[in-house]
DNA sequence: CATTAGCACTCAGCCTTTCGGAGTGCTAAT
DNA sequence: ATTAGCACTCCGAAAGGCTGAGTGCTAATG
């Protein structure tokens, strides 16, 4: 409990924050007394909601409009008052709907349950890939695609597929190739990608390798495949947020559109929430990143077996309805999890 | 030549639409005395502004305002006024280092093709991906992810890769599966996806095959396999329109990026330039999609051989800056060529 | 003593009015 | 054919006024 944070207290603020959250539009002492059928008069609920802004969980705007919950607010409301509801139906229903693999790319995958987190959210869906460099090695395949050119293929066990455009300074025949191929996927099988590279380097400087020239070039070729790329990110329903009243204004459009166009930031923040199992929540500035202002971010895990694979999660207003995302962003991280497990 | 449209004329309507291109502004007739050393008095050039309205090459957008061109201006301007330009050493240098394949996925090269001519242009980038039916089917990989879900991995002649998840009804060992492979691969080598896809239905009927149940099994399985995707397009760069003043209002700005969301409607476009070699421009409503207004499309495509592959362009305002972009569409397009050619 | 009715006060938002400037079309002079 | 001159139009910014929602304070009330 808050200190100096009595029932009424807590009631008042409660309806503050529910009431924005629909309308978005600043809440008068009326207008709690009236939705709430609180027996109070709106000047005691004032006295209330000025003790309220005193102890910094409202502001006004200016002095003759209503109140605005602060984020202090929504972190207590969320730790303390929110009753978290379950997913509708129907809802269950669309993201069941969606969480389907059968003919579709792996990436496919995330980008349409990043999609069904927007579309049933109302906000923005957001899916972080898992990180290839913590997957499990399972094949590594080349392909010829011209002189001295190749196509590297990197399967993980999870079943992302990663392929790269190699260049090379010779030509290699495409038996050549296979056989390279055949050596690595044998040396390297069931390690993590992670392993793998460090492997790699370990292998390059074993005396007899470096003299074999098919295999000291298949090191060569594997490392320029295995060289880090960027991690994935898929944000869907950025036009969802265009409706919102409060982006209504042009230059605020451009600042978000403007941050969810470099994704490295958000990656930070997310891979940060892989320690953390479970749901994460992050309002306003808790997130640590100016783009964030004024928008809040839920998390959650979703994992195989004992590993954390990735993050996924919902990106709205401060004012977002938090009651219905929570356990929608719950529920789907389960339902990618259910999705990803290989019996 | 044009009807009624002498040298002055021509001068005069030249001045109005660079002028316009450059200041979004309606222009007058003073504007365009000081601006272009004209030794003609501003009462001369009312009087051509308003023949050239009556003709249809300029319109008001109320009595008191100067001029702007309309479509068909552009369009006369383009065909027959345009000196153009040739691209920057710097913008050359630029469109270069980034049209590099070296350590990227195959997507990854359309898709930062699309950022260079997004950066360069100022406007967006857009790029068409070959498309995948009509590219030369090289190789088909399965791997088993799981008891009864296999990845199919898909590589065409040019480098494209796919992958498609596919549930099965029972469980295939990887040996069953390798084999599988070694089939497929050998039936379909050098053939079109599209030819593929009619071979697969082909060898289906057959009466030897049919009880055959590893072969009918193959079958089914590289028919999922190469259930058509959805071509991909790549657009980048959106977030530079927002700095134009004809779409610093939000309502302008939405219907935009929902036009983008839906990228059907512009593949179909794309698609129709494939017929036609070369630099293609759609001029506001020329493209005849209604999410196009006010916007101009300037398109080329880039090719293998005789092949044509695809298409890639620059979406802009109606007043974009021809001169400057056409020609880097243009060299892009073919940056992209040599790119893609496999010595 | 907590609660409430009453009241003066504040201020964003909206509407209206005003006004200047940029640009036009027309006419008469060159 | 060209141009100077002039009356006219109309956008858009600036300024003023009004309204209504909402506040804080005070004094009355149970």
């Amino acid at each position: 409990m808050h200190p100096g944070m009595n029932i009424r207290s807590r009631q008042i603020l409660e309806a503050v924050i529910e009431d924005y959250i629909t309308t978005a539009e600043p809440i008068g002492s009326g207008a709690v007394r009236s939705r709430h059928g609180l027996s109070l008069s709106s000047a005691t609920i004032r006295n209330v909601m000025a003790e309220l802004e005193e102890t910094g969980f409202l502001a006004s705007p200016h002095t003759s409009a209503g109140r605005i919950p602060t984020e202090k607010a929504y972190r207590f409301y969320i730790d303390s008052l929110l009753a978290v509801g379950s997913v509708d139906r129907s809802e269950r229903e669309e993201i069941r709907k969606r969480c389907c693999m059968t003919g579709k790319d792996v990436d496919g995958v995330f980008r349409e349950v990043s999609q069904a987190l927007s579309s049933v959210s109302h906000y923005m869906g957001i899916v972080a890939a898992p990180r290839f460099n913590s997957n499990l090695f399972r094949q590594i395949d080349f392909i010829r695609l011209g002189a001295r050119r190749v196509l590297a293929i990197l399967v993980s066990q999870s079943g992302s597929v990663q392929n790269r455009i190699i260049e090379l300074q010779e030509d290699v025949a495409a038996t050549e190739l296979q056989k390279m191929a055949n050596y690595l996927n044998s040396m390297l099988h069931g390690l993590t990608i992670a392993a793998v590279k460090s492997r790699i380097l370990k292998e390059m400087e074993n005396e007899k390798i470096r003299y074999d020239n098919l295999l000291a070039n298949a090191l060569k070729l594997s490392q320029q495949a295995f060289d880090e790329a960027g991690a994935e990110l898929f944000i869907e329903g950025q036009t969802n947020i265009f409706d919102l009243p409060e982006f209504a204004d042009a230059e605020k459009m451009k600042s978000i559109f403007r941050a969810m166009e470099q994704k490295s930031q958000l990656l930070v923040l997310l891979d940060s929430c892989l320690q953390a199992p479970g749901v994460n929540i992050f309002i306003g500035s808790e997130s640590h990143l100016n783009c964030m202002t004024g928008m809040s971010l839920i998390t959650s895990t979703y994992v195989s077996g004992r590993n954390t694979l990735g993050v996924l999660g919902v990106i709205g207003p401060t004012r977002m309805g938090y009651s219905k995302v929570i356990p929608i962003v719950d529920y789907t991280a389960k339902m990618l999890t259910k999705l990803l497990h290989n019996d």
